[in-house]
DNA sequence: ACTTTTGCTAACCATTTGGTTAAACTATTT
DNA sequence: AAATAGTTTAACCAAATGGTTAGCAAAAGT
């Protein structure tokens, strides 16, 4: 029986997964949940009460997916390119696999933005303050040319996220057709990267 | 009359261009865009007949408002490294004004991708070969490294739009305030195209 | 065996929501 | 001034929507 009831539980959690991330608080229906989980619309509150808190549920369990994956690279002790490197290649690769999942958050927190600030001050929120640390001595030591750090961060963050969150706009401005499109993404495993680092170093 | 009416239409486009670009298609309510315009929400009917013309007509001009600024730069006869200027910081500051726009825009092109797929054949849409073409060229005599004119082509747009779109996760994670992040984002008028500039020139 | 707890559903409920209607009001035409 | 056409609103409506209830079914505890 508990393998039943984890079962549900863990049906609605994925079918409301599905379905927020697509539609958005505002455009997910519990209805639509429910059928997609297979279950009873009651079954719904029966275990997560609301719709905002089967909603926040889903945000946090995305959020904590995907947040740490941030801080851990960045927080590492690897040289500032190789960091670059495999954090790009990293997060590129792990957002192809779930494509909704930056769009999703970054429209709710839009929505919500006292909730944005919330997040900061939880444990698995992703800090950054090591790396400006490593970019201002990078800076420094003339590695690389003179960047604030924040700006670096905003330029790597973009490049990496934006052409998922964009993708509809762009796949028609670049006219190209859905694999077209996907061999794009993937190319920019390492061409971002590429593009990043040849912005910076510092030629002698 | 012709100005009370006017008056009134026009009232009723600005409060559903504030509400949709805010909350979105599905998280906008009739009333609320009724109440902001100051009007009877039978009104909106009047001059609109549904939510969905409505949001329609809001969404078009926005599409209309940000588009062609898009195309004008790129299509234009700069030389390459002038044109990029021009276009990151016409466009930043332009956004800055509207900073709901491209968030609005994208969101509701995730929603609806056949939505996407049309807009693509209207006269306005950014067409952005001859830009693809110039890339090409510079890099064949050797102006710019090997890059392919798509990858560029998203790589500026991603520095240019999403530190908007993605502004309150990006607020977060470096940990400023809003006076601190619009003074960023101010800066991107020249940082985004020094930046991408130094990764595509060819030294020798 | 039987009692209790837990999981699950059909039917129902109250509110919200997009949309309509009929009438009032205002300006324009004749 | 009377008729006409366009504008605006209060009141209303049907459907959709999040949520509840009462009872059934299946385990688990005794």
């Amino acid at each position: 029986m508990e393998n039943k009831t984890e079962n549900n539980e863990a049906k609605i959690l994925n079918a409301a997964k599905n379905i927020f991330q697509q539609k958005g608080m505002t455009g997910a229906r519990m209805q639509e949940i429910a059928d997609k989980a297979g279950i009873n619309k009651a079954l719904l509150h029966y275990y997560y009460r609301s719709k905002q808190l089967l909603f926040e549920a889903v945000f946090n369990q995305a959020f904590k997916i995907i947040a740490p994956k941030l801080g851990a690279v960045l927080n590492s002790d690897l040289p500032l390119f190789d960091k670059i490197k495999q954090f790009t290649q990293g997060y590129i690769s792990f957002v192809i696999e779930h494509p909704y999942l930056p769009g999703f958050i970054i429209h709710e927190l839009n929505q919500n933005p006292e909730f944005a600030q919330q997040l900061t001050k939880k444990k698995h929120f992703p800090n950054i303050q090591k790396f400006q640390k490593q970019i201002e001595q990078a800076v420094k030591m003339g590695e690389i040319k003179p960047i604030s750090p924040n700006q670096l961060f905003v330029n790597i963050i973009s490049l990496t996220v934006f052409p998922f969150v964009g993708a509809p706009l762009l796949k028609g401005m670049t006219n190209l057709n859905d694999a077209a499109y996907n061999d794009l993404l993937s190319s920019r495993k390492t061409e971002v990267s590429d593009f990043i680092i040849n912005a910076i170093k510092q030629e002698k």
